[in-house]
RNA sequence: GGGGCUGUGGGGUAGCUUGGCAUCCUACGGGCUUUGGGAGCCUGAGACCCCGGUUCAAAUCCGGGCAGCCCCA
């Protein structure tokens, strides 16, 4: 047989036998799925900077695919900017530089020579982006103006960095707009919501819509929400920002249009990130004792195909042309004909790297003109017709993206509890729902007492009742311990 | 921000206290035999994080650096 490449999809276990960590034991299962699902290696010697490996980088591009789909259809266009960011772009004199003061990488030196004008890796891109919005922009029939990249950012992280979760080389979505006027920047947060949603939804992940506190805002921001999605270990993970600037970085950058009345306005602007924190809480969230799990669209094989070695049936022609059935159906479809492993350890491995579906071809299917399928995440077989098996392959992934969601939703109310009591709080961590009256004090005093902090107001919450902690007026506000 | 721990083949480890041939498992290459939930035998290759110090001699002791992990705020 002709030997198969060690590319991701087909290699042997590179890392050990099977999974050693239970999931309970996240901090501990997490980098082993990160290492043996070879998502990511972080042996390249710099802190906080990690190598993408081939099947972790197709799943990321496969999430980049999804939201590239969900703003370009809403009107959005992609651009790029450089990396480099000149200490004069920087150097606009405002909150936005002292907020990222601690954290930002310079380029001192060209060859042997000290730079004239020093240059920043970009933190984010503001900076680079709005001296060429003031350039861009000349009037209203402009407006509104949406970019957005997927580009790297860099942060100099003086805290422990994790793989996907806490990096500092960030592969970063930046959505940039700029409008008319405030309200027209309010309804483009709506937007944002909308595509949240719509993400969130395709990739199985659930969140909470909080509106940060104010010394939480992004640097420059009028107001800031998050998106926090609740993780194993008792934390919450930021999976997605939106912030509303209003005028303050227009009238820093001089970003201003002519009215149709002739007169000059400044506009008003928004910013919408996401980064492979999207995958981190793929990771965290869906998988199991057995490996990762992952939702159907995102799948870099979405089906893997075992047949089982028959000395009197060919099952491998069999298989190769369920195969090509659903190749040509659109499907991402791996045949793992290894002949040096027995079909139990392949079973093993896929689960391990999160293939929704697993279609077994053998003697017994081979003769019976069917096909047996195990779901990913879903226990027991199903079994299918080899005649026109796409549109069951189908139902089935879909059901496997069913569950996923299912497991999500679950998790997520499990570990949302609503208290009136800070004793309440129990050490194995969960986000705490509870009324707050909005000051800091209250807020400092609560993290101090259970170690979560205050992630804001919780978006869209009616709610009305007494602050936990000094018990005047407050809204329902969200704690918890963050990445 | 503070404290602690650890760096030995690709992965996991023994050895370090008391300096003297580097242990085992796994993964990997070749061969045979196998294959319906992590097969077996034979064989091969592969390591002491970096720089400096002490010493006849350093994986081992000392100093610094880099990297990783854990706990607390």
């Amino acid at each position: 047989m002709k030997k198969i490449a060690r590319y991701y999809f087909l290699s042997g276990k590179h890392y050990g036998y099977g999974m050693e960590f239970k999931k309970d034991n996240f901090s501990e299962w997490y980098n082993e799925i990160v290492e043996t699902s070879q998502l990511s290696d972080k042996r390249y010697p710099v802190k906080g900077m990690n190598v993408w490996m081939p099947y972790g980088l197709k799943i990321m591009q496969l999430i980049d695919r999804i939201i590239r789909d969900e703003v370009d259809r809403r009107g959005f266009s992609e651009v790029q900017l450089p990396l480099l960011i000149t200490r004069n772009q920087l150097a606009v004199e405002f909150e936005h530089l002292k907020g990222f003061e601690g954290q930002v990488y310079w380029v001192t030196r060209g060859g042997l020579e000290p730079l004239e004008v020093e240059a920043a890796l970009r933190p984010t891109s503001e900076s680079a982006m709005y001296p060429m919005f003031s350039l861009w922009i000349r009037s209203h029939a402009d407006l509104p103006f949406k970019l957005y990249q997927i580009v790297n950012t860099y942060r100099y992280e003086t805290k422990h960095t994790r793989s996907f979760l806490r990096v500092r080389e960030i592969h970063f979505f930046e959505a940039h707009t700029a409008h008319v006027d405030y309200e027209d920047a309010e309804r483009q947060i709506s937007e944002y919501l909308e595509i949240m949603k719509s993400i969130a939804g395709r990739l199985g992940l659930n969140y909470l819509l909080d509106k940060r506190p104010d010394w939480d805002k992004f640097p420059g921001a009028v107001y800031t929400v998050a998106a926090d999605a609740l993780m194993p270990g008792g934390r919450t993970l930021q999976i997605g920002t939106f912030h509303n600037y209003g005028e303050n970085f227009s009238k820093n950058y001089d970003i201003t249009y002519e009215t149709e009345s002739g007169t000059r306005n400044y506009v008003s602007q928004t910013t919408y990130g996401m980064s492979e924190r999207l995958l981190g809480a793929i990771i965290g969230i869906h998988g199991d004792d057995k490996g990762l799990i992952l939702p159907p669209e995102i799948a870099p094989v979405q089906v893997v195909i075992i047949p089982i070695p028959s000395a009197k049936t060919d099952v491998n022609g069999t298989a190769a042309k369920i195969a090509k059935t659903l190749q040509d159906s659109g499907l991402r479809v791996k045949i793992d004909d290894r002949d040096a492993y027995t079909p139990g350890f392949k079973y093993n491995h896929w689960e391990m790297m999160g293939v929704p579906l697993r279609l077994e071809i053998g003697e017994k299917e081979v003769d019976g003109n069917f096909i047996t399928a195990a779901r990913r995440g879903i226990s027991g077989r199903v079994k299918m017709h080899a005649q026109d098996i796409f549109p069951e392959v189908r139902e089935q992934l879909d059901e496997v993206q069913k569950k996923i969601m299912e497991k999500s939703v679950q998790f997520h109310n499990d570990h949302l509890s609503s208290i009136s009591e800070t004793y309440e709080v129990n050490k194995d961590g969960n986000a705490y729902s509870v009324f707050w009256c909005g000051s800091k004090e209250c807020s400092d005093r609560f993290e101090e007492m259970t170690e979560a902090s205050c992630l804001g107001l919780r978006v869209g919450s009616k709610k009305k009742g007494k602050c936990i902690i000094c018990g005047k007026d407050g809204h329902e506000a969200v704690f918890s311990r963050t990445y």
